[in-house]
RNA sequence: GUGGGCGUAGCGUAGCGGUUAACGCGCCAGGUUGUGGCCCUGGAGAUCGAGGGUUCAAAUCCCUCCGUCCACCCCA
């Protein structure tokens, strides 16, 4: 009976990110990376799985992200853990467990993750993808939304980034949303014959949802809902005026979106998504907003939040539709080549010298011909060629070729830094 | 969870019922005497996604499953 192999496959929606990938991943992680130390935010790290309650309670447990997206397990001690399916709750809850409370508030935190949700794949949606996040706890000012927004918007300014477009709304908090929703009930209820089925549940389970129903058969009705901005209690419209102050000082420019609402429940006052011109489905690039009444479902003493994430693998995508120039990948400075196995051992220790230098180096390796070396240090992108062959072994050079010209000089192998060095600052 | 497209060497594709499955890229090697890129030659590499069926004959037709991509839902 053969013994059966199988060749393994990543599993469904995970993806191997190479290295001919990696420029484009360096150059968001470095950008974000510094931004959050020009805005005062420190890196976060948290465990990868956490308790699963703390995403029911804190996500909501009629999510979808809940419901259905989770990837649950339960570990060897009967536990139930959950890979995490966002970055907020995570950061609160260390927030409140390694007591932030009594740090300067606000606490600027910000985290770079992998996050899983069970969900179809589709362009732009992985079922582990990334979020680089950032959360301002502690202070329920507007000028801290403003903060997280401007963080954001300079981000993708950075990354030279084009066409997107951050739209903004509120949805009220406590005191003046149950108002609103009784009013966007009463205004569906005798409509509901005229909308789609998806929105017959939505009336039900999430009015607030109703809102941006994509169906063609809803719109009309949709234009003509009450706007919260109508309903909103006296603090909120206050909040909601000042964040727009704030953002029109940082000249960041907006647009109201009455219709914009999110799938977390956790949101309150402002919310915000950054979209790109291309129409598309999965096109949300980065979003975010308040959640003032997180921390106190965790446990904690009521504590005010904001803050917003944003998906790499769809700022990837964005910046090769733009044709962004995100830098090269590695190549080696210096490819060193042999001529006969003679020299093999001087080569070798020519490589090491070279990355002991910091220049980076690879060393031919094998039998392969001096030509079939010169092949590899081409086809490796190599800055130049160190070739040590019978001559250079008995008088202690190096013959170096730059690959780009096809120039060559031969120096005394104790030489070859400087001179690479030199001519590669 | 729903709907549609696609699954042939590492990658991109052709072949769409009939001898040893083709091409491009990539990979490896050679084109004599110590050297790359262009060009030329040669080579390795494919149980044609899996299983079943129709047929004298199937990569090619049918069914099932799996995978993948796209869209919906929802989200970054």
């Amino acid at each position: 009976m053969a013994a059966e192999t199988r060749r393994y496959k990543a599993p469904r929606g995970t993806q191997d990110i190479l290295p001919d990938e990696q420029p484009y991943w360096d150059f968001v992680r470095t950008a974000a990376s510094r931004l959050c130390d020009e805005f005062g935010y420190g890196r976060i790290e948290s465990p990868i799985f956490e308790d699963s309650g703390l995403f029911t309670r804190g996500v909501g447990e009629v999510t979808d992200i809940v419901e259905k997206e989770m990837y649950v397990f339960e570990d060897r001690g009967g536990k139930t853990l959950a890979l995490r399916p966002e970055g907020t709750a995570p950061v609160c809850r260390a927030y409140l467990e390694r007591g932030m409370q009594s740090l300067p508030q606000p606490v600027r935190l910000w985290y770079w993750t992998p996050i899983f949700r069970y969900d179809r794949p589709q362009a732009g949606r992985y079922r582990q993808h990334h979020q680089f996040g950032a959360e301002a706890i502690g202070d329920a000012s507007a000028s801290v939304d403003a903060e997280v927004i401007e963080l954001l918007w300079r981000l993708y300014e950075e990354l030279n980034l084009k066409d997107l477009v951050l739209n903004l709304n509120t949805i009220g908090d406590q005191e003046c949303r149950p108002g609103y929703l009784e009013a966007l009930r009463d205004y569906y209820r005798g409509k509901l014959d005229d909308v789609c089925d998806d929105c017959r549940g939505r009336f039900e389970r999430n009015p607030l949802r109703l809102l941006d129903c994509k169906n063609d058969r809803c719109q009309p009705i949709i234009a003509k809902a009450p706007a919260f901005t109508d309903h909103l209690c006296e603090p909120c419209a206050q909040h909601f005026q000042d964040l727009q102050t704030y953002l029109r000082a940082a000249d960041i420019s907006y647009e109201l979106n009455p219709r914009l609402v999110r799938g977390l429940d956790y949101y309150t006052r402002a919310v915000f998504e950054f979209q790109p011109l291309e129409e598309g489905g999965q096109s949300t690039i980065g979003a975010g907003g308040r959640y003032d009444g997180l921390i106190e479902q965790l446990g904690g003493r009521p504590t005010p939040g904001t803050g917003f994430a944003t998906g790499i693998e769809r700022i990837v995508l964005n910046l090769k539709r733009q044709d962004v120039d995100v830098g090269e990948q590695w190549h080696p400075l210096v490819y060193v080549a042999y001529q006969t196995p003679k020299a093999r051992e001087q080569a070798y220790r020519l490589a090491s010298d070279l990355r002991r230098a910091s220049i980076p180096a690879i060393g031919a390796g094998g039998d392969r011909s001096l030509k079939a070396q010169m092949r590899h240090a081409d086809a490796l992108g190599a800055e130049y060629a160190a070739i040590i062959g019978e001559r250079e072994l008995s008088d202690g050079t190096v013959t170096l070729k730059r690959l780009r010209d096809g120039t060559q000089v031969t120096v005394p192998t104790d030489a070859v830094k400087d001179h690479v060095r030199a001519a590669n600052p």
